[in-house]
DNA sequence: TCCCAAATAT
DNA sequence: CATATTTGGG
């Protein structure tokens, strides 16, 4: 584990915006990710059968990649929001002590993105969200339930939260990386490939490279559209938007995709009934971060409280 | 019970 | 789209 990339790249590209050297970049913002060897393969369901039936737990019939896809987006912006407040909150605070120009957590979580509308299906997504209040208007209700019945009937249903676990998030990774081999097949021109690894690009169906730089085990078996933990019909028709948080390791040490449970806590410990046992936490070196949770999803780092704040730069 | 990510509302 | 508020997982 940790082979990875040394730090001195990491400081060398901090806070530049180099847009060649992405290749460098990833390799700087995946520090402390699993790599490939340590995902679970996307053929394989991610709780083996009879620990599911044991357990009594079954793939989650609402949560189709689309939800997770739109849940990060969702994520993204929340983030973004918390982000803006924060930063902006410092700056203040720096500035007036020092006087100085403010260089702070230049947060460019850049690329909204997604809408990666591959036959409309995106528009969808977005209809979806809506929950109307009770209150509405009966005509306006009509008017909606016109133009399309599956969105009527999704607006009065909540969604159910999405969580993201260390093991949706290793997913999504393991689809990250796929995006990853694919775009270095065919890119090396074209626009610069961290723009495009976020453009939430749909996956094509199949992968000309299954066999890769994975020499890893068992990653070649992929070619298969998309082996969410959650089964669904639509899902058939191939890749769900690559749903990864804005530029990762941009200016901003890196948003990378998987520590959105920025800060989950304390006092809860967690059982991980899907085994992965191996750890990814170790070696990484967590600058400042207050709190965060490893991939087996144990919780570590300090307690100390600090309402509403998000770890501006977690380098994983 | 509390914290805070995710969802929803404005 | 940005922010504010609510919900609910853990």
């Amino acid at each position: 584990m940790g082979e990875e990339v040394k730090m001195s790249e990491y400081e060398i590209n901090n806070g530049e915006d180099n847009i060649n050297g992405d290749d460098e970049r990833v390799a700087v913002w995946e520090i402390g990710l699993p790599t490939p060897d340590d995902l679970t393969p996307l053929s394989q369901t991610l709780i083996p059968p009879e620990l599911a039936s044991a357990f009594s737990i079954f793939p989650e019939p609402h949560r189709t990649p689309l939800d997770v896809s739109r849940a990060s987006q969702t994520t993204l912006s929340n983030l973004r929001g918390q982000l803006n407040a924060l930063s902006s909150i410092n700056f203040k605070s720096f500035n007036e002590t020092t006087g100085q120009t403010h260089d702070p957590i230049v947060v460019d979580l850049d690329d909204k993105t997604g809408a990666v509308d591959r036959d409309g299906s995106g528009s969808e997504a977005r209809k979806l969200r809506r929950v109307d209040s009770e209150e509405e208007d009966s005509a306006l209700r009509a008017e909606n339930s016109a133009e399309d019945p599956s969105s009527a009937a999704a607006r009065t249903l909540k969604r159910p939260r999405l969580v993201w676990t260390p093991q949706l998030h290793k997913s999504h990774l393991q689809k990250y990386r796929l995006y990853l081999k694919r775009m270095q097949g065919l890119s090396s021109e074209g626009p610069s490939a961290s723009d495009q690894l976020f453009a939430s690009t749909p996956l094509p169906q199949s992968f000309p490279e299954s066999s890769g730089g994975g020499g890893g085990g068992g990653n070649g078996n992929f070619g298969i559209p998309i082996p969410m933990p959650y089964h669904h019909p639509t899902t058939a028709g191939g890749m769900m938007p690559m749903p990864v948080y804005g530029h990762m390791g941009m200016q901003m040490g890196n948003n990378n995709c998987h520590n959105n449970n920025s800060s989950d806590n304390h006092q809860h410990h967690q059982v991980s009934i899907n085994g992965h046992q191996n750890g990814y936490n170790g070696n990484v070196a967590h600058g400042h971060m207050l709190q965060q949770r490893d991939w087996n999803g144990n919780h570590y780092g300090s307690y100390t409280h600090h309402p509403h704040q998000v770890a501006p730069n977690d380098n994983m």
